[in-house]
Order: C-alpha cells, then structure tokens, then sequence
RNA sequence: GGCCCUAUGGUCAAGCGGUUAAGACACCGCCCUCUCACGGCGGUAACCCGGGUUCGAACCCCGGUAGGGUCACCA
C-alpha cells in the first residue's frame, strides 16, 4: 500500500536488505566466539565508566577468540568535536584496549563497515524504506508546535508523554496526504508504527541480559523517530541495523539504556534481525555534594575524566588492576594466588560482576597502584616517568632527562629484597617523593624532634661529620650513629627510652633524624646510608655543612 | 508521576535455606624497627524496614522504604 510513499520518499535507494545481508555475511569465526563493539559519540569526553565498559567489551571478546571493534555514533551533528576520535582512540590505548577493526587511525580497518554512522545513511534508508513499504513506519511531518502541544494536554490529562495512538497525528495519513506534504516541501521524520499497547493491554517482553539474567519489562508502544528530518537516523535505529549488519552477539552498554531496550526489541522484530545478548553494566558512581550517590557526570567530575588519571600519572597497568577488581569479584583473590600472572589470564566473566553501582574509590585505587608499581623495574618504571614527564611537566622532564644512571637507584631505593617498600603510587606522586635528590627542589621542610635541641642539633652534626667515612657499610654507619647518641645522653635504643624516659633526652632515632633531616631535608625517608650512597659524599657533606650553618 | 534497576561494615564485596556472616581497601592497636614505608599479628564495624513460607531466612514470596536510571529529531 505505502509502496509508492516508500519510492517517493527514497527514490535513490535500489538496494534491498538482503543484498546487505550479502554484503555482510555472518562471521566466520570459532564456535562461541563473541563479537562486541565500543560505540563512542565523538564528544572527545570519556571518563573512566567509558573505559570500564570498553574494557568489559574487550575482555569478552579476546577471551573468545572473537572481534572488538570501534564504531564512531555520531549521528548527532550538533555534539561534534573535531578530532574527538583520535582522543578516545589514544585514550584507550594507552589503557592498553586495542580494536581489531572499526574506524582506526590508520583509516577503516575490517570488512563491515563503513564504522561511522555518519557514513551509512544508505544503509539506514534501505530499512526505512522496507518498513515503509511494510507499513511499519510512516513519515511524520509534526512541527515541533504540534508536539509541544501534544505534550501539554498529556501533561494536563496525566498521560504518558509521547507520541503514539491517537496522538501520532501521521500514523493512519493516506497516500494522498502524505504526498501533498511532500510537495509542499514540509520538513519531515519516519517515525516507527508501534503497535504495541499502553498500560494492561500491553505485553510483558522478557530479555535474558547477560550480566543481570532475566529483564521483563512492558513493551514500547511509542512511535518513536527512527529517521531524523536530516536523513540521519536515531542512535535507537542505527543501534539496531549496525549491531545487526556488523554481526555483533553481544552489546555491553551502561545501564542507562536498560529503559529503551523495548524501542530496540520491537525494532529487532519488525526488522527481522536475531537478537543479541544485551550486557548493561551497572555505573560507577560517586558520592554527591548532598551525600548520595549519583552517576559519574561529565559535567560535574572533571576528575573521574580519563585525562585525569594520565596527568596524575597513574600507570595503565595499575587502573587497568583496579577496574578488573571493580569489574569482577573474585578478581582479587586470583591476583592473591597469581601475584605474578598477566592479567589476561584472568577468566573474565559476566555472572561474576556486580549489577549495583559501585563507588569510585580513590583510597582502593591507590592501594592498587602501589601493588602494581612495586613489581615493575626500575628501568620500566624510569621510562614511564620520563614519558608521563614530557607530556605533562616539562620541568621534571629536565630533571630526569638523559639521567638514567642517577634515576635507576633512586627508583629501586628500598624496592630490592623481598620486602619491598611500597611507596610509589603514581608518577606526579613519585617525583615529588624523590625530589630530595634533586638540589632544585632540596629544601629543608621539617623541624628538629621536639627531643632534640638546637644545641644538640649542632653537635650531631659536627659529631657526624668528624667522623664520617663514605666507604663505611651500612653497620659501620649506623654503628657510629649509635656511639654518638649514647655519648650525649640519647639511648641507644628506642624500646630503652620508651621503658625509661626520664634517663635519657631521646633515643637515637632522634639522633639520626637530625642527620635524614641534614640529607633529605625531611623527618621520614628510606634508609639514610643508601640515599647517601646514591648522593655522594661531596653532596652529603655539602648538605650536613649547609644545614648545620642554618640552625 | 509512569516504567525499570539496585539494596550485606565507611568503601568494594563473598554468600544461592542451617556459616562463629569470608576477603580486600580505609581506620585503630601491637610486633618488627634509627624515621617512614614494607611485612606480621590482632581489633572496631554490616544483612534497609514490615509481614509471610519454613523446624530454621541475609538467602524464597508479598508489601513498603531508600538510592539510582529513564521518559528527545542526545547518545
């Protein structure tokens, strides 16, 4: 009946859906392997519930031996940002989440694309037009007046918003009218013709989604825009035809979209596509000014932005860590038993991940990072430096450039031995934690111990200088320590000043934080023999001499 | 408001009808120790509420409550 309306309105489309089903066959892949997609608007916006979903997507499918793909949904012309696709591409690759095909940087890789929705308008118009054909869609020419209007009067009646049945002013418009539209030149959408029913009448649709099990929920009765009046379609349509056309079995997407899986199950029908197994993760959230909880917002968590966690200079491999923890529960007990295993090899899988919304936690991240920095070499973890350094402070960069020699120890300071410090988090956080080795950025930033006096001070300094000797072992130095503290009055151990503190003045811990202090200009650091190893003895006793004449 | 999702310590979470209700982070204490870290040991702390079903409920059913999401020619 509508064939003609069908014609008129795409009068370039000659294709059929089953020459595209040609043109993308299935994929020839191994028995149960999974094809999944990351669909990003090119916003250039992502934060780290973008990168918790990808990272879901890429698990699925290289664990199966299957396909991931990046597919660009930008059928939004208004949202646009220029070379926002290089941004998410660049982002998720140095979170290490690599694309077998989809639109790369390199130009389309694979053979079902092309993988910007951008570029696939004919596509859509050859299933717009069927459903026209079929009369299950229908081209709408409702100003945006007309709509409003509508809207009041469900508002005031206390309807459900939208347009459907009597309200879908074009639904049940002949040829004749529609034509006469045309020639008129009005602006028009194809909006779908539902025919599902509102309220008791309506059918209870059942989703098996692999992350939450059974979903049922009333089906869509809307007749919801599928073609945009620019020819470009809705993300529902494009969703629909693409995950279709580029055979992908499983959608993992957040579970925002869990209320608009009806509109997708009646498109899937009336289109006559299989089904794929929809994932809706649950969103990370954090917790508001008002105290609750809420969804990560672009808006309002500049912090949670993927860029964040580059510019702290957090190591991939380390969030890569936390967001396996946050993704699957038993994650953290295989990492317990398999400290040293690729994380690949951990068995992802869907039933084990959490469907309520879990809370960033910067305290778990951190611990996490420690973990994971404790485990690389030195060498790696210089060459992480000096990469996060040249993108992010260039003023580091000077420091540690072409320096290799003096970085390597300072970076392995305490971390050798089976009892490796753990003091490494992420590498804004690392510079700052060894800056003492850089005399731009010595400074004294601690006072003396309360139990030793400026006297005392002085004494130590000159007592440690008479006798210091660089080619002393670590005993001999800290034997020399101990002398000297019991001399004047300080115990030689700090358990013997604890039991007995009305003998001593302190204990010779506090002797030899006059001398960290001296060194690192700071109260707490690692073992004060070996940054003095590391420093030289020209630079130790410069800086002893230093301090002394400041006190 | 309609529809949907979720609900175990401060946080993340095990748990699938009988458990002294795991574990990790954070916090506190002790030990180790020249400081700090690391490591070891220990501790505080939880089943949203109300009804059922059952000999027995964190778990199953019903009803609330709270939080979240969504109701576009945005994705």
């Amino acid at each position: 009946m509508s064939k003609k309306i069908a014609d008129l309105l795409f009068p370039n489309i000659t294709k059929t859906s089953e020459d595209l089903e040609n043109e993308y066959p299935k994929r020839d892949l191994k028995e149960g392997a999974k094809v999944t997609r990351l669909g990003p608007s090119p916003t250039g916006f992502i934060h780290l519930g973008n990168l918790y979903g990808a990272f879901v997507d890429e698990r699925l499918a290289h664990q199966s031996e299957g396909i991931f793909y990046l597919r660009i949904e930008d059928t939004d012309d208004k949202r646009y940002v220029e070379g926002a696709v290089d941004t998410i591409i660049d982002s998720l690759n140095f979170f290490d989440i690599k694309f077998d095909e989809g639109a790369l940087k390199e130009g389309e890789k694979g053979a079902y694309g092309p993988y910007s929705q951008s570029q696939r308008a004919d596509i859509y118009q050859v299933y717009v037009k069927e459903l026209i054909e079929k009369g299950m869609a229908y081209p709408c020419f409702m100003t945006e007046d007309e709509i409003a209007e509508v809207r009041a009067t469900q508002e005031a009646n206390k309807e459900t918003p939208g347009i459907y049945g009597d309200y879908a002013k074009y639904r049940n418009a002949t040829d004749e009218e529609i034509e006469a539209n045309l020639a008129k030149g009005l602006p028009y959408v194809i909006r779908l013709k539902s025919d599902g029913k509102q309220g008791e009448a309506a059918k209870i649709i059942s989703v098996e989604d692999g992350i939450r099990g059974e979903l049922t929920m009333p089906e869509n009765f809307q007749d919801v825009v599928i073609l945009k009046a620019t020819g470009i379609p809705t993300y529902h349509f494009a969703h629909v035809c693409d995950d279709h056309l580029m055979r992908t079995t499983h959608v993992v997407r957040g579970e925002e979209w869990l209320s608009s899986l009806p509109i997708h199950v009646e498109l899937f029908e009336k289109l006559g596509f299989q089904l794929p197994v929809y994932c809706h993760t649950a969103q990370l959230m954090k917790i508001g000014e008002d105290g609750n909880k809420r969804k990560l917002s672009k808006r309002k968590d500049p912090e949670l932005a993927l860029n964040y966690y580059r510019e702290m200079g957090y190591h991939p491999q380390a969030v890569r860590e936390y967001l396996l923890i946050i993704l699957n529960s038993n994650y953290e007990e295989w990492r317990i038993a398999n400290p040293d295993a690729p994380s690949d090899e951990f068995e992802f899988t869907m039933e084990k991940m959490s469907n309520s919304g879990a809370l960033f936690d910067l305290n778990k991240l951190n611990d996490v990072s420690k973990d994971t920095l404790v485990k690389i070499s030195a060498a790696d973890l210089y060459e992480f430096l000096l990469g996060w350094a040249e993108e992010f402070n260039k003023e580091v960069l000077d420091e540690i450039k072409d320096r290799e020699d003096y970085l390597l120890p300072i970076l392995d300071l305490g971390r050798t031995g089976n009892k490796p410090r753990k003091d490494f988090v992420c590498a804004s956080q690392i510079f700052e934690f060894i800056s003492y080795f850089f005399d731009d950025y010595f400074k004294i930033e601690d006072e003396l111990p309360a139990e030793v006096s400026k006297e005392d001070a002085v004494k130590i300094l000159d007592g440690y200088m008479e006798t210091y000797d660089h080619s002393d072992d670590q005993s001999q130095w800290f034997e020399k320590i101990r002398n000297m503290a019991t001399e004047m009055g300080y115990a030689a151990k700090p358990k013997d000043y604890k039991k007995h503190p009305e003998e001593y003045k302190g204990h010779v811990g506090h002797v030899s934080t006059v001398v960290r202090l001296a060194v690192t200009g700071r109260s707490q650091s690692p073992d004060i023999w070996e940054i003095q190893q590391i420093l030289g003895e020209d630079k130790t006793r410069a800086r002893v001499d230093a301090y002394k004449t400041s006190l």
